[in-house]
DNA sequence: CGTCAAAGCTTCGCGTGCTAACTATCCGCT
DNA sequence: AGCGGATAGTTAGCACGCGAAGCTTTGACG
């Protein structure tokens, strides 16, 4: 274990405590921001992704959020319940469920700033130039690195 | 909005993304090693953190754990259910509560490798060294860059 | 000494989020 | 045509996770 030196562990310690830090903290300011709209946090962000693309199916949206269908399905049936989307049976292919905002759906969307990270925002303008881009340099590595290392173990496991 | 430039708002996107990303992954793989000692995902941290404290209290934990008070007596509840952990009142403060793991609990903790973020072990070491002490160090400002941020905020918003 | 705000926990209600199991539909292959 | 696996969604059951409201205990302050 630890091949390559303690150090090594300190710095995922850091790292992962970090990035835990990071993302509870936006999920709570975007939840705060949503609350101000009488929308939760998931809410708003399936809003935002519908105003973009118009209509999507259950599993592309739930592709976009990281949430599996059967999240999804509780989501929907609560933005349903409050009037914000509306299923539609696809006619192509029965098996599918295309997803869209109503009109009110649709203008809460547009009233809701996509400032929720304003947070991050300020944090990361903050930020040396340099440095921003090497942040966004280095995760986007990462977060490959660890995509591919799950797959292979995913292939190996099974 | 965005005084700052456009490009700015693409790397919050592209931080954003990766890091919840990795967020969402480094949970998947704590739950599933969780799993397979029959526990959760916070059940281990908190054993974990238990095991190299050996007693705290209650907001202690929650503290330690970014949680809230609410969140952490269903996680004791669901613990002391399983004998995991024990409740003992503090007798100096009648209003704390000590939580000690039990002896299974404890030998359930030493079972468990703190490996739970091999993925992230992996990834991470495949970065050039240089990488990944920027990485550390970025992290670092940011975060306390939005600790800050946040802070002044609640006493503007208050 | 009494009051009263603050601290530590619990309870309740709600919204995620996941796995497992199930239904309906589609599609490739024979 | 029809079998059989894959795909899209749903349902049920569980564990978080939070805010609001409530309880007990503490400690500061008049």
């Amino acid at each position: 274990m630890a091949r390559t030196g303690a150090n090594v562990q300190t710095d995922v310690d850091r790292i992962l405590e970090a990035i835990v830090y990071l993302y509870t903290e936006s999920r709570r300011v975007t939840k705060e921001s949503a609350r101000a709209h009488g929308l939760t946090g998931p809410q708003v962000t399936a809003l935002k992704i519908l105003e973009g693309f118009g209509t999507l199916s259950l599993s592309e949206l739930g592709a976009r959020m990281s949430a599996k269908s059967s999240t999804v399905t509780g989501l929907v049936d609560r933005m349903e319940r409050d009037g914000l989307v509306r299923r539609r049976r696809s006619p192509d292919d029965r098996r599918v469920i295309h997803l869209e905002p109503t009109p009110a759906g649709a203008a809460l969307a547009a009233s809701i700033p996509v400032t929720a990270m304003e947070v991050f925002q300020g944090a990361l303008t903050s930020l040396s130039k340099d440095d921003r881009a090497e942040l966004t340099r280095i995760l986007s590595i990462l977060a490959e690195r660890v995509r591919v290392e799950i797959d292979r173990r995913e292939n190996l496991g099974d």
